[in-house]
DNA sequence: AATGAATGAGTCTTCATTCAT
DNA sequence: AATGAATGAAGACTCATTCAT
């Protein structure tokens, strides 16, 4: 049995063969994950899917978890990007517009690769990663009241930070849930629920009804 | 379970105790749930914890599984009490007051034991009683669907369907987002909280504004 | 667990209501054991089949072993009977004919309950019966013994120990078997089956030709 | 199992090593299965007897059956090498002097391991190995029906599938009876025993009285 | 550095048996 | 005497991890 659980690489990959090996490890656990579940997903398994032998498995990562906590961090990594690139992109634009774009950006983050995000979702926790992840959360929150900040005076609420935490629940929420438990919407009437999703946020956001008009076009 | 009892107290006696180590099992493995999370929660630990040997454990539950299954079952029970009863509550009332209730109830539904609501809801999933609250959570879009349509011409959306699904995706994540990773915003403005939701609520669904005044008194 | 078995029933059911349950503890043995086999026959599943309380069947039977080895005991008694009446009818008879009557008792005593048989015949040795069932066997060997003696002079073939082991191994191994393995001879040349097994017995012996002519017929 | 190995001598010492673990487990399987019989025989008490952590035992044997399975076939084909040995030695040799080599080879082949084939006769039924000891059965039967085709002439009986079956059938259980049940009878007077099963097939195979003098020589 | 055989603590589960009612 | 709830020893088996080669 472990000990306390590491979850840090072993060893800075310098390395491109390591470097191979390490990404080999990564993408097998989350295939892995994916296939088995959690509680299925065995290091054994893991290292047989990387095609790398149980004890270079050990060599790379000091524990189950450590492997775990690679394909989270890899997952938010990516998620993030994603996100981060929307906003980046909408930046200056008003926030009728913006919203839909975050929402659009919402949905397609959590399109990339939905049945790990599922696992991830639903057992980060018990890794010990769920700092890491609930930082990159604040850290969003923290980006998006900054930018709710700079655009104070198109929005009629007062707390930002209140604002903030719920538009981004809001939004994560309907988008990992439409993705993942209602595709049929999705496919049957995406524009109708991107629409929508936007109109909640600036309506909650009271952005005037001429901005939001004039984003519809 | 020979020839056919002659006396009831006896059974009845017998059924007590029985009914009482049912209970304290699914007691304890809540309570296991809540302390170890899913993986450390062991069946003889459950036994232990409910004072009970593992012999009986297994005379009433079939498998681990089947625990989690009792607790998942009673915890779903008393949230939908809880949210059911709000409902009803509020059956004749308007939207607008209407709304501010049902938030009312998400949270205190959500704060009746929140870190077993957690574990639940991290670690559900891979039981496989998922369908039951995939079910409980239909039911209660459906009963909130049928709300809507009654109250038809007092909201400005067309699809109810998505409505319900957007409003009840929302208000779950926000409550439950509240009451496990934000309880600060809860104590300090609790008040404002319930509002800014119930306005979201609103707002979405295009109630008019004179109602929404009207309900905010 | 159990201390060491003891395999004596627990009391002598003199009253007519525990001599009923012990017969139907003793048939549900029976039954379960043929229906689950000897490890996966619980004694709660006797009990239960028995339509009698785990506790009672402690009441008569202190151990698993103990209703097992009743069982062994009921049936080598019913065995033994059929034997048994065949001998004593025979015993008067000159061994040509004798000798056809045994082999078709065999088989007959063998068609009693051959899935029991079968059951027992497996199992018998892990219950401590085993000395209890070679009495029985010793029993017919020396029975049928004093029966070649006493015929000694139709048959050419000195020493009668080992004439008495082998004749009565032949015979039970080719019933048992015939019966239990290859119905198909039974049921397609039964009569030759019979035929064959008689005269090898009897060539055995030595018996003389006209003798066995004389039986054939 | 990962990448091609590129040398052998390290391949060959870690077969070598595998090979050693699964011998020492099929050896330990049969000491314990005839030290502590079938039920009583644990896979923990196996691994220990071999020396080797139960871990290791799983890791070549998918279950308890697997181990009994494999001694099963180790002492299926140890018998089957020496009853065959015999049969092909014979194979040109006239009946009355094969027989008598035929029931040498069986007492041989059960003295073998007389308590692990005890054990092993008694409750290999259970394992779902069965067939394959029947299928090594029935082989052996076909091969006899075919060497007494061949010999056709000098056998003065007409179905031979009936007179395989009872030839096998009394050899083994007269071979199995007598080492496991009788040994007096083969150390007081073993010469007398193979002399008497010997004619006791002649006889029933109706070869002639002049072919049996001659071997008897 | 890689390999994979070996380890063993710990899990779930069964079932013969006891004992309070 | 009967009942059946409770007991707990023991068994089969898994899997994260180590370490000899």
């Amino acid at each position: 049995m472990a000990r306390r659980p590491l979850t840090n690489p072993r060893k800075s990959a310098t390395q491109k063969r390591s470097r191979a090996t390490v990404d080999a490890l990564v993408e097998a656990t989350a295939r892995v994950l994916i296939r088995e579940g959690y509680d299925r997903a065995s290091t054994n398994k893991i290292a047989e899917t990387a095609g790398v032998s149980i004890g270079s498995l050990y060599q790379y990562f000091p524990s189950k978890e450590a492997l775990v906590a690679a394909v989270i961090e890899r997952h938010t990594q990516e998620l993030s990007n994603v996100v981060r690139g929307a906003m980046d992109r909408v930046a200056a634009s008003p926030i009728a517009q913006a919203a839909r774009e975050l929402v659009a950006a919402g949905i397609e983050a959590h399109r990339a690769d939905p049945k790990l995000h599922r696992v991830l979702a639903e057992q980060v926790p018990r890794v010990g990663k769920l700092e890491q992840i609930e930082a990159v959360e604040r850290n969003g929150r923290l980006f998006f009241r900054e930018y709710l900040e700079a655009r104070r005076d198109e929005i009629g609420i007062a707390d930002l930070d209140l604002a903030a935490f719920i538009v981004i629940t809001t939004v994560e929420a309907l988008t990992h849930n439409a993705v993942l438990r209602r595709p049929d919407i999705l496919e049957e009437k995406g524009e109708a629920f991107v629409d929508e999703v936007t109109a909640l946020v600036l309506r909650f956001l009271r952005v005037s009804g001429q901005e939001r008009r004039r984003a519809a076009e």
